[in-house]
DNA sequence: CCAGATTCATGCGACAAGCGAATGTCTAGC
DNA sequence: GCTAGACATTCGCTTGTCGCATGAATCTGG
């Protein structure tokens, strides 16, 4: 167990030696006294149990060990320059990586349109996106693997220690029916009107953004349809199989043969979507936190409490 | 002017948390106390200007900016590594550079032999060999732009500071005579029967060699020809203008229509071939010359005092 | 041939950095 | 609620490092 004790000053005193060629100038360049460089040289020769210069009557010269030596040490000093460059740059966000998490459906404009406002902002920053359902991703952001995710349908748990959610938006839902359906021209209905339809929904315990405000309304929605993905659902509807809700943000990427219905605002399903964030946040998370409030409220104005 | 006084513990302390995940296996890896990794990180930490570890109460987990430190780290790590084996091995002589230097006739048959020889014996050690005049390469080992060089025709000046000469071998010189000349067949000749002959010499004022042992026999040699390379001194040869010396390790390298013929004993001309070292040569320089001497001893075995 | 100047090495005193031992603080789990 | 485990902090003390001054060796100019 040797090399204890080696402080970076020894590689840098060796580097201004061997640039200036003398200890008093290395030392004058430096910043200290003569008897200080020729200490730190000694301690690094000791350390390499070699002689790195050779001692003339005017100045020093690198011996071979010296030479061997140098390229390693500027290496070393090039490598700790890059650490630190890097480490600044991640402060000012002109680098680094955020590992950011969505669930689906929040890919569809939401996380994209933040996306692509951060890639404008900080060009340097690599994001990379995961998608998978929200309780995953509070797992990870927890776990320290993520840095941010966007959840949405699962806010029932409280989250777990060390993550803190941030209340993005409250996203209104519509209706989707086949185009030939009753209500399909219609510019809104009340979610009694549909009491007697079938319900396509995705996973029947996860559907509390529609039974509540459907028991509110006075009915229990049938659901016999079970569909695991957007397409299984409004391929369904089109086929006249049934309707379903589908969160606004994702309007835009809806197939044309299905038609979307707005809801009364007195019994308006609302999906609440948050940011899970860690409790000590990456910089870049936070600034990335900071655009997905601007874009959300720039999708769905908060004139909700 | 930042960075002062960062030491390698810092970072090693950095990847044995990274490595272990808590702050007390890490010590005790270390062989430090809890506290004492804990302050350096904490030094660390205040060095980058960035938390490097996450506090968790079951250990430690690495932040983005230790995510982003970590390889470096290790490569720093690494490079010393590597430099510390590669300064050991210049030791064992396991690896390094050798810059010899040489006159051209020596490199007839005693340096490559040696040459050979530390080849077989350090295969990791690169030699490199430059020709040249022996004034120059005094110069370049005083300079300590090379390590060791093999010079002779002008031991007249004192050697250069800094630079000692090990003498190698006294190298008898032969005579150069055309076939068909009356002496060709000969076993050995006096000087003084060449008395009458054209001398064909290299440079007119560095020819001591010839010039000594001549007056010493006698005679005044004849000096029209001056040929600088081997290849027109032996061609003059051949074409029967004259004779010249040769020196005894060059005789297998003589084109055949020329006869070597020995000198009596009493009045051959010696060549004085030196080794110039610098004050402090290098391992594998030391070596060099050891087997420079065997050699040597093997090529013309020391009869003579 | 000798004195001045330059350069590296070294002894000395003072300051600060770093370590170990003990204590404090916080969290998880029973 | 209490104990156990992990990191942070405080307190002396050892040790390393710096600056100042001096010494030894060498080149240079007269």
């Amino acid at each position: 167990m040797a090399a204890m004790h080696v402080s970076h000053g020894l590689y840098e005193a060796f580097l201004a030696v061997a640039r200036a060629g003398s200890f008093t100038a290395a030392a004058h360049t430096l910043g200290y006294t003569q008897s200080a460089v020729s200490r730190q040289v000694q301690s690094l020769e000791d350390e390499m149990g070699a002689e790195l210069f050779e001692r003339l009557p005017r100045g020093v010269r690198l011996t071979e060990a010296g030479r061997v030596l140098l390229p390693h040490a500027e290496a070393v000093r090039d490598r700790l320059a890059a650490a630190r460059a890097e480490l600044a740059s991640l402060r000012t966000l002109d680098g680094g990586l955020l590992r950011l998490g969505a669930f689906s459906s929040a890919t569809a404009s939401l996380v994209p349109r933040a996306q692509a406002a951060f890639r404008a902002r900080h060009p340097g920053v690599v994001v990379t996106r995961v998608e998978g359902p929200s309780v995953k991703h509070l797992g990870l952001v927890a776990a320290g693997e993520e840095d941010l995710a966007v959840v949405g349908p699962a806010p029932a748990a409280p989250p777990p220690p060390g993550v803190t959610l941030h209340h993005l938006l409250d996203e209104p839902m519509l209706v989707a029916l086949a185009q030939g359906h009753p209500h399909a021209g219609r510019r809104a209905v009340r979610l009694a009107e549909l009491a007697d339809e079938e319900w396509i929904v995705g996973h029947e315990r996860l559907e509390d953004t529609l039974f509540r405000p459907a028991v509110a309304a006075g009915f229990r929605p049938r659901t016999g349809l079970l569909a695991h993905d957007w397409i299984a659902k409004l391929g369904a509807v089109a086929a006249g199989l049934g309707v379903t809700l589908v969160p606004a943000l994702a309007a835009a990427s809806v197939r044309r043969d299905v038609a979307l219905v707005t809801i009364h605002p007195d019994d308006v399903p609302y999906r609440r979507i948050c940011a899970a964030a860690p409790s000590a946040p990456t910089v870049a998370a936070t600034a990335f936190l900071g655009l997905l409030r601007e874009t959300a409220d720039e999708l769905i104005p908060p004139t909700r409490s």
